[in-house]
DNA sequence: ATGAAAGCGCTAACAT
DNA sequence: ATGTTAGCGCTTTCAT
């Protein structure tokens, strides 16, 4: 359980701590230092007998630099955060970076404790959080994901829906009379949900009459969100086009339609929100609205990030598209 | 971006490095040292204008603690690793530890740059693991999740199934003749898997016929357990009691019973396996086999190492119980 | 081409 | 009751 240092690795290859130090980092005869390649083999081959490994805790003591990404993830379960997590993990491959998540563990807390190069945070809605951040950026690079917080010594995600949901429902009422919106049950009862409510505009900007029959709502699982698309589409009269307040929704609709044997986007057309990464890999794919590569962005954003200190805090905006795919395709 | 050190507080309250370490640490009058309450309230008072926050790494490269729990997690979206990121955090809180998940990201690669006071490792089946584990144990404190390893250098938590699941077909095929199976696709090409083995001894042991029909299989995902599940009950001789070989196909066994409005357990008998708090508190609660207070105990233990290197490694073993819940109740 | 040595921020004997 | 000081393992400037 103990330990070689650099020490060992020193004595047993019978130079100096500094001459283990340039070797390992690669600074041989050609950069920094003219280590002739007799030694560095020597070095090589001492630490690998030893088995050594380099310390992270004091090389960050010493650099100032931990090769840390802390991702706070306040819905693990959630398909968003796991796309965040693999992005991340593509993106840090070759960076010599390790990305470790913080779960729903509070990050107000962890943060204090344990730093790191960069810490992106996807939920920071609390009473207080803004302060809060803006003094836990005084010795953190934050990046925080919100709609609504300003830059302030942190840098801010923003993905800017405007309205392309809008474009998404008149590309549906285009074509289609029967339009049902299939959304979870608590954005029904707010109907300032803006989601719910670019569907209700939808309609009303095509002159269409608001059908309550028309609205599938569901408990926040997948299950209950088939199950109230099997209901939708088995109903007397019923929909021939679906909008979706999420990308979830919409493939568990997808499949309700394809279990009824109706085919999509013929007997059904549906689209999402979100532009997820698994709606884009169905079949059919999936139509959905937002914004485009936002994951392996961010993700090289944050790599970016934990490299060089000292850029200007910024604001990155991820615009909304509509991506019309198969499911409610473009017409020709 | 520059954090005030310890030393900066020390010159702000007038005292040495070494006061200002005491009382941080809470070692006043009491414990330790006896520094008087004044200064320790003037060393608070200077901590906190200057917004002082302890250097981790400096911290840990002196007392060779990092107060880091790390969770290497290799299916981020499977419940189980929730329940495991759930109540790790739960015990946790007041260890004063932080917790972080490394993700599908190799630990293999990443546990040799970044320690933690204790490692959790939930899969190591590729070759050569056993080897790689026994070598990074000797600078780390590893806990592996696994069948088949033995400890090494680390701890390894197993689950022993024993003859548990046979009892649970037992349970079904005392009050029913026709019970069906769900079970993942792959498991049922090679008739090895020992889930779907004890389905099929179990049918043997009751001098049950085996159909072809009564076997659902579906394709990793909720929604194909479901719909596996629904295309089950729909036929023309249904069965009246389901073997699922994991809870998260009894629960979508459950959804699609009662979708097609059966009873359970009176139409339909269900039992899982896993005991997965998910199948406990859903409605009717969930009969199950697996380890009790698997995922609560698992935490305690990673705390527990995370505080006192140096006891023996040790196997912890979960001996698995039959659950006998609502969904398929005992006898009276 | 290599080594000596300072020092990162912190803790814990050991002095005073 | 508080201060002095020696490191922890590493990087890096400056000598040699």
């Amino acid at each position: 359980m103990i330990r070689p240092t650099i020490k060992t690795v020193a004595a047993e290859a019978g130079v100096s701590t500094a001459t283990v130090s340039y070797v390992l980092a690669g600074r041989t005869k050609g950069q920094g230092s003219g280590i002739s390649e007799a030694t560095a083999t020597r070095v090589h081959a001492a630490a690998n007998a030893l088995g050594y490994r380099p310390n992270q805790a004091a090389r960050t003591i010493r650099t100032g630099k931990s090769n840390l990404m802390m991702l706070s993830l306040t819905m693990l379960s959630d398909p968003w955060s796991l796309s965040v997590s693999k992005a991340v993990g593509a993106a840090v491959a070759s960076a010599g970076i390790t990305p470790m998540i913080l779960a729903d563990t509070d990050w107000r807390t962890a943060i204090k404790r344990q730093g790191a190069d960069v810490i992106f945070i996807d939920a920071a809605d609390r009473e207080g959080d803004a302060e809060l951040l803006t003094e836990l950026a005084r010795s953190n690079h934050l990046v925080v994901f919100s709609e609504t917080l300003e830059p302030n010594g942190f840098d801010v995600i923003r993905s800017v829906a405007g309205t392309t949901m809008a474009q998404a429902m008149d590309h549906l009422t285009a074509t289609h009379s029967k339009v049902a919106c299939v959304a979870p049950g608590n954005s029904l009862r707010s109907s300032t949900t803006i989601r719910y409510g670019a569907y209700l505009d939808g309609l009303k900007r095509a002159g269409i009459d608001f059908r309550p029959d028309y609205v599938a709502a569901f408990e926040g699982d997948e299950l209950s969100a088939y199950q109230a698309a099997v209901a939708l589409l088995q109903q007397p009269d019923p929909p021939t086009a679906i909008f979706a307040t999420s990308d979830y929704a919409a493939i568990a609709a997808v499949h309700a339609a394809q279990g009824l044997r109706l085919a999509v986007p013929e007997d059904v057309a549906v689209i999402g929100i979100g532009n997820t990464l698994q709606g884009e890999m169905m079949a059919p794919s999936l139509s959905s609205v937002g914004p485009s590569d936002f994951f392996t962005r961010l993700a090289d954003f944050l790599v970016d990030r934990a490299n060089d200190h000292g850029k200007p805090h910024r604001e990155l905006e991820f615009p909304w598209r509509l991506f019309l795919r198969d499911s409610a395709p473009a017409v020709s």
